[in-house]
DNA sequence: GTCTATAGATAGATAGAC
DNA sequence: GTCTATCTATCTATAGAC
């Protein structure tokens, strides 16, 4: 949905100040300040734009799914499931993704509406998910698809709150175990 | 660590009300007022306790990952890989259950100091899930654990945020999906 | 229609009374 | 050592100026 063109919109340099403060300072940052002050508005002008903080919330996370929808698609286009590792890896490694989806998560726990948007995002990954078995060539129930779906989300939780060090040597051996029985059963043994 | 008995101690009375009011409403919902007022103290008395925000958050978190390790032992005293799924889905289905871990997740993200606590949370997971798979005589690689312990992590906040209703079918379905190629791998096909 | 000054509510922390 | 009155900072929302 792309806006009538002429106005590059006030509206959208809050959104984006909106979604940066949200990555970097998680959803408790997350405040109406904060986002004025880095869209260089007032406060007071960011509530005509956006009545309540909920609006804003509402928006910023549409985006949100847009843009995670969007990097997913862009690093997903591989050709083997060990670049797809890799590339998910990637994903989860940085910690601003992974804030922003939790963020998310939170929300949508506090504030049902937001829950129709969590869904959204959570079927666009699992969509994409099978879709990118399919191209892959690899084989997979539903089920297979949610437990790399699951594996994914808890790897980039575990990952964010431990802030271990070399976060992807981990994720990459963890998403090859879930991606195992699928290849292998390409040569079933029954 | 238990406490010298004599005094039940107004501390652990703040503490339990604080763990509450975590398990109910969340991370942003946590405040001193509110924890205050189910304690049924005066806010300012309950920072002669803990004189930070962030004093009463590092005691709660360890109170919390004490309480969820210990609710993980008692579940999981299981003597089938179908009985084991049946209890983690049941602790995954509580949604108190994934917001407090949600909460700690968050708050180790904002105070590096956190990530201490939620560490020993997710090594005590790890360690059960490895425990629970000896019991049941499944073999299980330190990957294999890995990845069960990260869909059991995403299923929970993807349970907690989507709020689809049936959420144990979905689980026990994934978590089925997670323990057959170790079930399988005790007739290698090899 | 666009923006701002200001009010109203609630958080967290301190200094000091008992 | 235990508890409280109070202050400051910060957030959200409204009424109204341009």
């Amino acid at each position: 949905m792309a806006r009538k063109n002429p106005l590059p919109d006030r509206r959208d340099v809050i959104l984006a100040a909106a979604v940066a403060t949200l990555r970097e300072v998680g959803y408790v940052g997350f405040t109406q300040p904060r986002v004025a002050k880095r869209a260089e508005v007032r406060q007071s002008h960011l509530t005509y734009y956006f009545p309540t903080r909920l609006a804003l919330l509402e928006a910023v996370a549409r985006i949100v799914v847009e843009n995670h929808l969007a990097l997913l698609d862009e690093s997903l286009q591989v050709s083997s499931v060990q670049a797809a590792i890799k590339a998910i890896a990637s994903v989860v490694g940085r910690p601003e993704n992974t804030r922003v989806l939790l963020a998310l998560a939170q929300a949508a726990d506090e504030e049902s509406c937001l829950s129709d948007v969590f869904r959204d995002l959570a079927d666009g990954v699992a969509l994409r998910i099978g879709r990118l078995c399919e191209k892959l060539d690899v084989p997979a129930t539903p089920d297979q698809i949610s437990l790399v779906h699951a594996a994914v989300v808890g790897l980039a939780v575990l990952n964010l709150a431990t802030q271990r060090p070399n976060p992807k040597t981990r994720v990459e051996a963890t998403l090859a175990c879930a991606f195992s029985p699928l290849q292998s059963s390409r040569r079933p043994c029954a």
